[in-house]
DNA sequence: AATGTTCCTGCACAAAAACGCAAAAAGCCG
DNA sequence: CGGCTTTTTGCGTTTTTGTGCAGGAACATT
């Protein structure tokens, strides 16, 4: 069989199936391994394939890109997410939310970190799944298309089967009196439920959310253990949150 | 025998086999393997075939031909997406696999329909978040890397709860005997579960996954209700299936 | 940490291609 | 026909290409 003859049958497979083993490419056409690996190798080169150890996946249905588009206070939202990365250790496990400031911390996580992590919101678990060791649970039920976080009531009961150790929660409003505060009832109900179930609770806000509030309420202000803007924390801005003891990054 | 005449036929055979040997040539012919190879040469040189190291292929074999977006056999796809399409109403549960042909299918919903779509594959869900009007179920557990699609019991559970309308299957593989096969077990688990949660199993395949098997089996053939191709259904490989009472759009 | 896979590197060997050259064949022309 | 050029072909030598193998490194899994 000649070698181009070879590369396309493999490149057949590969598209037809989303990927293929090098053990069972070698079984199927009559060569060592190691031609195949060669084979995959160049056909990687090209383009034409992910090689991946063991065999190769197709490059089309690998790839999913979804539009983060312009996000907003970009700059800001990478700060808190490194300060929120650094709360996060190995064998954990995570409740997050949803929101851009969230979907920062999801792409910026170690790559050697290993940890589960919950959650129902779309976007995040887009960056969740380019991450090469965390483990994702995702949380099913209804889509809210304008969040794009599941909600209902089906959600609020696996979040409240879990224990997690940490939960990051995107904050779209804090203020002394009234607490964490939001504009969608739904995803309120779901924030609420993050809360109960875990056992350290990190509200992350840009400092421009500070000191304002919105129709719902999430919690009270004294349920955050953790709070983290883009500001040092001995920013005058925060002191009066660090006097009623919450821990601010 | 002359030169041109030499080359008439080794083009011939190209066309033929879409590959030949220069080793069988100038044995056929008689001459040596240099002659032959300075005819493949030329015959390269003009764009009749293309060289290869041991022989030549003909122009049609090599070129994997993808369509924009790069997805493989796409026209194909779009062509069962709309027949598939055919089959979907207003007000109905529609369960669906994850796989390319499904993205398809989602991509192409008619923007006024309404109706209720579960899964549990991301790349699908993505889709389905850009449609006006449908209301989107998704199928919570964990998140298989290599599939992105969420497997485990607690999705299967959930499947089990449902009662579809109709599910639309991605085929791997279908043949007569060994019915629908596929080669990752957690997602033939899932597969199991959805065609025992619906009324109407419809299968979606390209022609080239048909007549063939792979390790693990989803399903025997006769729990398939209605089976899509890229073919009219008059076409002669699909006539086993319409004669054990499968209908074939 | 321990184990079995898979991967990469360098090597050897065989098959094929490229190159140069010379012989043979064909064409051209007086 | 004979002499000339041009084309085509075959043969040896050198290079390149394709393939498999062994040993150690990297990797995944327990």
């Amino acid at each position: 069989m000649l070698k181009k003859e070879r590369q396309a049958y493999i490149l057949h497979q590969v598209n037809l199936h989303n990927k293929v083993l090098s053990a069972t490419l070698c079984n199927d056409i009559d060569v060592s391994e190691d031609t195949i690996r060669r084979d995959l190798q160049e056909l990687s080169d090209e383009g034409k394939l992910i090689k991946v150890h063991g065999g190769a996946l197709s490059h089309s249905f690998n790839d999913v890109h979804f539009d983060s588009g312009g996000v907003y206070s970009q700059t800001h939202k990478k700060t808190i997410a490194a300060k929120a990365i650094s709360m996060i250790h190995n064998g954990m496990f995570i409740l997050t939310s949803g929101g851009t400031t969230i979907i920062e911390l999801a792409r910026f996580l170690p790559p050697q970190l290993k940890a589960t992590f919950i959650s129902g919101s779309i976007p995040v678990i887009l960056e969740y799944m380019k991450h090469p060791n965390i483990e994702v649970i995702i949380i099913g039920d209804r889509l809210s298309k304008n969040s794009k976080i599941t909600v209902g009531p089906e959600a609020i009961s696996k979040i409240r089967q879990v224990k997690a150790d940490i939960c990051f929660l995107g904050i779209n409003s804090i203020d002394m009196s009234h607490g964490v505060t939001d504009n969608d009832w739904e995803v309120v109900q779901l924030k609420k439920a993050m809360i109960e179930s875990s056992q350290h609770v990190i509200g992350m806000a840009i400092t421009e959310k500070v000191n304002t509030f919105q129709p719902i309420q999430v919690c009270e202000i004294n349920k955050i253990d953790t709070l983290i803007t883009e500001l040092p924390p001995d920013d005058p801005m925060l002191k009066p949150y660090i006097d009623i003891g919450i821990k601010v990054l």
